[in-house]
DNA sequence: CTATAAAAATATATCCATATCATCTTATCA
DNA sequence: TGATAAGATGATATGGATATATTTTTATAG
């Protein structure tokens, strides 16, 4: 995985959070319903990103979750750099020369465009563009749900791996 | 990081060893010192690149490491596919669609490009190219070094990652 | 002011990638 | 054939990411 499971919680608490931000806080208990992670594994990374400035959460009754600034001001970058640390960002793939790390990585031309590709990604892509990309296709997949429904998928051809996240 | 440490090591071993071949077998234990990587732990990833075909060994004396086939018909893809498996190429790095795996992940528009472009670096890059590719640079690393035992760096500013590979 | 609902904090457990160690097997040379 | 050099194998240890459980703190409704 390019990063990882914490990481990825945290982004996808974030976008199905923000598809639910009302004037309401969100409870930590219902998005991690929402999102299938684990609740008390939510508990823990939630303070991470209230402390990350992404979020505010109240206690006591009518409290919960919500968003300090814009979903569309967070980016998948600002996530990782939270999650993972700057570290993340100064990796190599291909460190050869022996014994001295990346900086005396000789690879830069071979891994240095796609490390470029893959870092703009994360620069660019806000949460918002998360929460959103999905919603277009949430109707195609209830109806896929519902073909299965009636007609059984066949055996072990394709789909075997459904629910599986790796 | 992208890949795990195990596949990295597999693709630096492979990668070194593709400069250092000659008539003679290459021992685990040089490979290992030449890599920094932990020799009994490269000492159970070798037979598994034997295994995947990468690599052919003898044993017993005058014994050692030689390619089973041209460096350049290996790909970091093969590397990946052998030591982290499958299933790392099926990744999903956005899943939101709760509880649904892969499966009902609603945003491959989003990360479907840069999934692709990651798949065909993976692909298309060869043990050879990891292996030339430094070569053009080794001299500018070795000055760079020299340098260094001259004119001793600045503190803390810059340059303190010296031989951390993350 | 008290009971309650919520997040925060703390401590502990589990699992897997990574690493190490000790032993076994095989091939070659003298 | 015995000694030695090499890889193969299997058991075990370690550390960090992941997950769980418990307790503490805080805010609000009533």
């Amino acid at each position: 995985m390019l990063y990882s499971q914490t990481t990825k919680y945290c982004v996808m608490a974030l976008a199905v959070l923000a598809r639910q931000q009302t004037d309401q806080g969100v409870r930590i208990r219902d998005l991690a319903r929402d999102t299938c992670i684990p609740a008390p594994f939510l508990g823990q990374l939630i303070p991470v990103l209230v402390r990350a400035g992404f979020l505010t959460s109240k206690r006591g009754r009518n409290g919960g979750l919500q968003f300090a600034r814009p979903a569309a001001e967070i980016h998948l970058a600002d996530v990782a750099r939270v999650a993972e640390g700057e570290i993340f960002f100064e990796d190599c793939l291909l460190t050869l020369d022996p014994c001295d790390g990346w900086r005396g990585c000789s690879l830069h031309t071979v891994w240095g465009p796609l490390r470029d590709h893959i870092v703009s990604f994360l620069e660019e892509t806000t949460i918002e563009d998360v929460a959103r990309a999905g919603l277009g296709r949430l109707a195609e997949v209830e109806k896929d749900r519902a073909l299965d429904r009636r007609t059984p998928a066949p055996l072990a051809l394709g789909r075997q791996r459904r629910g599986v996240t790796p």
